[in-house]
DNA sequence: TGCCAGGTATAGG
DNA sequence: CCTATACATGGC
């Protein structure tokens, strides 16, 4: 169903797409981006200053999108009561404005997070599309800018049935052990998801990095966009460039406090968009 | 061709 | 606690 949508706060696809948050977007004609969430997808495409349309299923945009898109969040308030701590992070904010930090499906960042290790951005999607079309259900009616059919994020159950030799065959290398394990120990009720959300956030931190293949890094991830914890700071090859080079040092992201995670965010996209 | 990509596990001090 | 090294794969 197609519907516009009216957006006064930050929101700009094309930014959220290079951040580095999400790799099942794509962009197609006409500036229209194509999202696929969980067994979802949407069509959005800008037509005036705060008007978007939208194209997804009937009562996904109110009861899934929403949310996934963080609209709740002012991010324009964000932006303002951060800005003027530190010269860096000012620029930084306002290179990315337009920014969100995406609520996503916990599951699908946990494997995704673990491919993305030593792997560029483009490599990690290339996976991902792997995984969905290989082993995810094709989503009914769903269309990517290709007119072709679309697959959903293969659930545990899909991923814990197949083997270290399938999985490889979507370059996933070394960390095919690690995301069968994960895939098992999620399947088989051993690691519960749902039962993460609930522990305060460094709980949350040391649980996810129990599984192999799971760092700090990698748990900073899942723990800012599928759990929606803004405290979290992953602090990759990018970032950990931004605190020696432009930070003395010192990881200056502590003094924002719930608002941590969106400034690594702007920080991230700064650094890998102008290749400082 | 060597280096790097949204790092982690492991061994050794 | 720290540091050094191996790890698959693709792009440049």
């Amino acid at each position: 169903m197609k519907q516009t949508v009216t957006i006064k706060d930050d929101f700009v696809p094309e930014k959220i797409m290079a951040s580095g948050q999400c790799f099942r977007v794509s962009e197609g004609s006409n500036e229209t981006y194509y999202f696929i969430a969980e067994d979802k997808i949407i069509h959005i495409r800008k037509i005036d200053s705060y008007e978007f349309e939208v194209s997804c299923k009937v009562g996904d945009w109110e009861n899934y999108w929403k949310r996934y898109f963080d609209l709740k969040r002012s991010y324009s308030d964000v932006r303002e009561r951060c800005y003027g701590k530190n010269g860096f992070i000012d620029e930084a904010i306002d290179f990315g404005a337009g920014l969100r930090i995406l609520q996503q499906n916990p599951w699908e960042m946990l494997i995704t997070f673990i491919i993305s290790q030593r792997k560029s951005m483009p490599s990690i999607s290339k996976c991902v599309q792997a995984l969905s079309r290989n082993f995810g259900s094709e989503i009914p009616d769903g269309f990517d800018e290709n007119d072709e059919a679309v697959f959903a994020f293969p659930t545990p159950e899909q991923l814990a049935c197949t083997s270290e030799i399938e999985l490889k065959t979507c370059a996933l290398g070394y960390r095919a052990p690690y995301v069968l394990n994960a895939a098992r120990m999620v399947a088989s009720g051993n690691f519960d998801l749902n039962e993460c959300s609930k522990l305060p956030d460094d709980e949350l931190i040391s649980r996810l990095t129990s599984l192999k293949g799971v760092g700090p890094k990698v748990a900073s991830c899942i723990s800012l966009f599928g759990y929606g914890r803004l405290t979290s700071v992953p602090i990759d090859v990018w970032v950990s460039r931004a605190i020696d080079n432009y930070f003395e040092g010192e990881n200056v992201f502590l003094q924002y406090g719930c608002d941590a995670g969106i400034m690594q965010q702007y920080v991230f996209y700064y650094m890998t968009q102008t290749k400082r």
